[in-house]
DNA sequence: ACGTTGGCCGATCTAGCGTTCGAATCAATG
DNA sequence: CATTGATTCGAACGCTAGATCGGCCAACGT
């Protein structure tokens, strides 16, 4: 499970990676703070200060982690959006994106969603910048998507992005990548649910009633 | 803060209710398993070995903290929902009732959102069953929905339900109901961005392009 | 042949954790 | 005033955590 790019190239970067990849697991099983060096020590069979070796603290290993998940997301992201040019389309890539990385990396998603606060200082300053260039980067595309399709007085820009990326990132919550609907339709389900919204004809424009019995 | 319902009547429930709004904040801020019951004593003024007066363990306690906020956020749905017919009304209270209590009790939503794995046995169990009951709440509001707009072969439900439930429990994450925009125009926005995509008019039907450049 | 280095380990330190227990306090009751 | 029950506390116990330290060993350049 979890096959990540950005791929290793020495052979310590490689045994860095798998202890990531497990300490990974074993955080979005039992949380940061509750799982212990040990438990990855057990589960990748190097000894307890054999790790580390290769991480020098606890929160410096929770900071690899995350961070090689968002440069993840973020350059296969980058990678699919060059040349396209439909924002429409655009935004349907990101969202397959973000499924297809969730369903493939379910305990790394997990670990970015729940353990962002558990990191301090610059560890936390660094992974801060990745996430908000995740968020830039969807923010612009809602913008040139509303631009493009001509409506109006639409949701702001910054609750729209907040709404979409609060949709796909609850999917580590539910989703089933083995037993639910494969990745292909879920993005088509929340693409049209979104861009439904979204791009609004404003028909019924506000609330209609003053919502009390 | 963190002004929830279900009123304590005894002076005994009035304390605990006291330590249950202080932990949920502790809770919230360094997390379940890092939050530790000395900095409950040092916060709430208790010495450590009499807060378990009024808790028999930690595990408890957070038990006690989810129960009363999703028995507090449930009760005030029912009891808004009460009379109203239109649906597309009862997923604006839906949102309301959300947006209104994350505001208003930021950690407890946190803790709710952050914590229910650290949960286990029958206290897990019992949360679960209340995070049921909510999610199916949801569900049942957004069948009679569609069903009465007309829309035929739109998102599935369990997957819009899961997608309301992102959106909502994202908010957590972003918003500050002191500086950003006040709840009522939030709720319009989630539900004017909600509401559009599932009652889709499916003009534009699926995907367009095969998506890559 | 030998020293150096990279990789790894067992043993251990210190800090902090959740929890318990017996005793002290105090208001209300008989 | 004595008794009781509810409430609070100080001190301690047992345990686990993250981190460190000195040393082991195979590989390799010289």
């Amino acid at each position: 499970m979890a096959e990540n790019a950005l791929s290793a190239h020495t052979e310590h970067e490689e045994k860095l990676v798998r202890l990531l990849d497990i300490a990974a697991e074993i955080f979005a099983d039992k949380g940061y703070h509750h799982a212990s060096i040990r438990d990855l020590s057990r589960e990748a069979g190097v000894s307890l200060s054999g790790l580390y070796y290769y991480f020098s603290s606890k929160e410096e290993l929770l900071f690899m982690i995350q961070e090689r998940s968002l440069r993840s997301i973020l350059s296969r992201l980058e990678e699919q959006l060059e040349g396209l040019t439909d924002p429409e389309n655009k935004l349907r890539i990101v969202i397959h994106n973000h499924v297809e990385f969730t369903a493939r990396n379910m305990s790394a998603m997990r670990v970015l969603n729940h353990e962002y606060d558990a990191l301090k200082g610059r560890f936390r300053v660094r992974i801060g910048h990745l996430r908000l260039q995740y968020s830039n980067t969807c923010t612009e595309i809602l913008r040139e998507l509303r631009r493009s399709s001509g409506a109006a007085d639409a949701v702001p820009l910054n609750i729209a992005t907040s709404a979409l990326l609060g949709m796909m990132n609850w999917i580590y919550a539910w989703y089933l990548p083995e037993t639910n609907v494969p990745v292909e339709r879920l993005t088509d389900h929340l693409h049209r649910l979104f861009v439904g919204g979204f791009i609004n004809r404003s028909e019924h424009a506000a609330a209609t009633e003053p919502a009390q019995a």
